[in-house]
DNA sequence: ACAGCCATGTAACTTGTTACATGATTTT
DNA sequence: AAAATCATGTAACAAGTTACATGGCTGT
């Protein structure tokens, strides 16, 4: 939802055309995500389509300008007041993979722990680097890049933490590896074994 | 993907049918994230059609197994030795919409912080009571359980490190806030100013 | 003239997700 | 007999993403 949201916030601050708001966007996040010209379009017929934007007629130079309906205003005060909640929804893809390799038998998981913690490690270097060349953060755009940049840093070094947390804590557990077939039906054949 | 992958990994073990597979990968994701029974058949339904798995007759009982196919295992390998590259594709939510809240003008951005940090603190403070009450992690679908509480935990730590970080940055520079329309066309009227 | 950018769109697709329908079986 | 659970499916939708088509203008 975050760029659906990003974008209508944008609009909410005034009407803007297609490229405008990708260009907005562009710099309120210091060019951290790219976002393809084509999202901007699809995301506001979109927000056309539940009422929270409402399309202008062409100016002389062909610009389409789009502006946020009360609704749509609305919307945005809903998203600014309510905080996000992480974890309620939104899946850790890095957990369940690890966690699920760790749990299925016949797997390399010290292979796959260290394959990700050199990615991961090696990440938060880049990440690092790039803080350090922009020291400086005069600008708005600036500003809001580092704070962008800092938020991958600090979430690449929990990543970092849990891996190591969590191979100690496999480490010092026995086979936490788990067979199939543990439900079994309540009555008839036996399920199959594991191949 | 992870839902997708993880049902793969899991049937790459040996075949199961839609509710066994559903029950290992709450077993093995300390049932952490519930996994609506009608998404197991549709992604079966995908990964047949990309040819990773395969579906086998029904038994006596009326389950259908589904077994992995060779593209299959390969695929679940390339899934298992390629590390997750969080940050490339994957949008912070949460990044992106305090630093768009920051630099929109008149909006209360103290109140968007405070009302984040005392989400995620509150959070926070459930998952360690959570953490607590399994401290024994004795079975293997214990200590899957505590690894993922274990890794919301870190996520939520580096949330609100972020959050006092951002800030303080904050504070400590003028007005972040960006008027619309720095774009100008190139040729023809200026570009209208915000409302 | 030609390459390149600005600008608007369209069509298709991915993964995730939910709501619902259906029937068999099991428990109370 | 009723309620709950197991089991398989279907249909629809959300949000994100990409590739492509089209046209106008601009600088070389």
């Amino acid at each position: 939802m975050s760029v659906r949201q990003s974008l209508l916030a944008i609009l909410d601050q005034g009407p803007c055309y297609g490229h405008q708001l990708r260009a907005e966007f562009d710099r309120r996040t210091g060019s951290t995500w790219p976002l393809n010209v084509g999202q901007i379009y699809n995301t506001l017929e979109r927000l056309e389509r539940d009422g929270l934007v409402e399309r202008g007629d062409a100016d002389e130079q062909g610009h389409v300008y789009w502006a946020a309906t009360s609704e749509g205003s609305a919307e945005v005060a809903r998203w600014l007041s309510h905080p996000i909640e992480r974890g309620t929804g939104a899946r850790d893809e890095l957990a369940i993979k690890l966690v699920v390799a760790a749990t299925l038998p016949g797997v390399d998981v010290a292979a796959v722990f260290l394959a990700q913690r050199t990615a991961s490690g090696a990440r938060l270097q880049e990440l690092r680097d790039a803080a350090a060349t922009v020291a400086g953060a005069g600008s708005p755009e600036e500003l809001a890049g580092r704070l962008m940049t800092d938020a991958l840093i600090f979430a690449a070094e929990a990543e970092l933490r849990w891996l190591d947390h969590a191979e100690q804590r496999l480490a010092a557990h026995p086979g936490p590896a788990l067979e199939l077939s543990t439900l079994r039906p309540k009555r008839g054949r036996p399920m199959r074994a594991a191949v």
